[in-house]
DNA sequence: AAAATGTTTCAACAAAATTTGAAATGATGT
DNA sequence: ACATCATTTCAAATTTTGTTGAAACATTTT
């Protein structure tokens, strides 16, 4: 999961020309200047929030237990009560997961009567499918 | 990441009628019964050696650093010291991220002479685009 | 408004992942 | 064989994530 720190990843966007300094194999040296060296390289790398939301709906699924709940769900919302008689888990375990799938933008909940219904959300969906 | 255990997302496979007493919201009851029951919706569920083997990758792409790691890789192998000017990340802190997502058979690498250049895999490849 | 039910929140704890720097390994050139 | 360079491995320290049970909160029923 993300740290907070100054760039998520640590990708400088300005950088020296240190490589053509480098001693670095040929094949390699090649490869990059025919494709515009390090410059074109970096442009490669998507924006670091990009690489956050990306990272943290990975994180969201990096479970089997939150995968297997978000499989209970393609076809059809479920309250928690059904989720939890087929994951057989503590009440406050099953909400730590839900939170978890719902902060990362996969699962919406909603109350109806006494009860929460999940159900995917379109990025939830297109994670599974 | 996954945890050690008997059944890594808890799931039953054998499961009581325990829902044709449970109460719960009535149009989540009409869903259950017009897709086949709680039976049907287990079936939903890989088996967990499936979901064992997602969310192991989902993990390795749960950092921003590491999926920076891959896109870099996208057009073109690299060595790891071109990597590491990128990133400007301790060297063991590298191999460590690079270790995960060679385990996880995101990336592989190879000795060519002095360095070693890593590729991304097939699977690699079809995860980031 | 009190009781009951479903679900979340909290704080303490346990487990796992990451970082760090030093030491080890592998390959090449001398 | 030795020196050198690129990279990995190791163990200890740190940080993050997940688990647990008790308490709190929201909604409906009485």
């Amino acid at each position: 999961m993300a740290r907070k720190q100054q760039s998520c990843c640590g990708i400088q966007s300005k950088r020296t020309s240190k490589v053509k300094e480098m001693e670095i194999p040929e094949s390699i040296r090649e490869e990059l200047d025919r494709i515009g060296g390090l410059g074109a390289l970096a442009k490669r790398i998507p924006a670091e929030k990009d690489l956050e939301r990306k990272s943290r709906i990975h994180h969201a699924l990096s479970e089997p237990l939150r995968l297997a709940i978000l499989y209970l769900l393609i076809d059809q919302p479920l309250c928690v009560c059904v989720i939890k008689e087929f994951t057989r888990i503590a009440d406050s375990k099953l909400s730590y997961h839900l939170a978890i799938l719902k902060e990362s933008g996969l699962i919406e909940g909603k109350y109806q009567g006494n009860w929460i219904i999940y159900s995917l959300t379109d990025t939830g969906r297109s994670c599974i499918s």
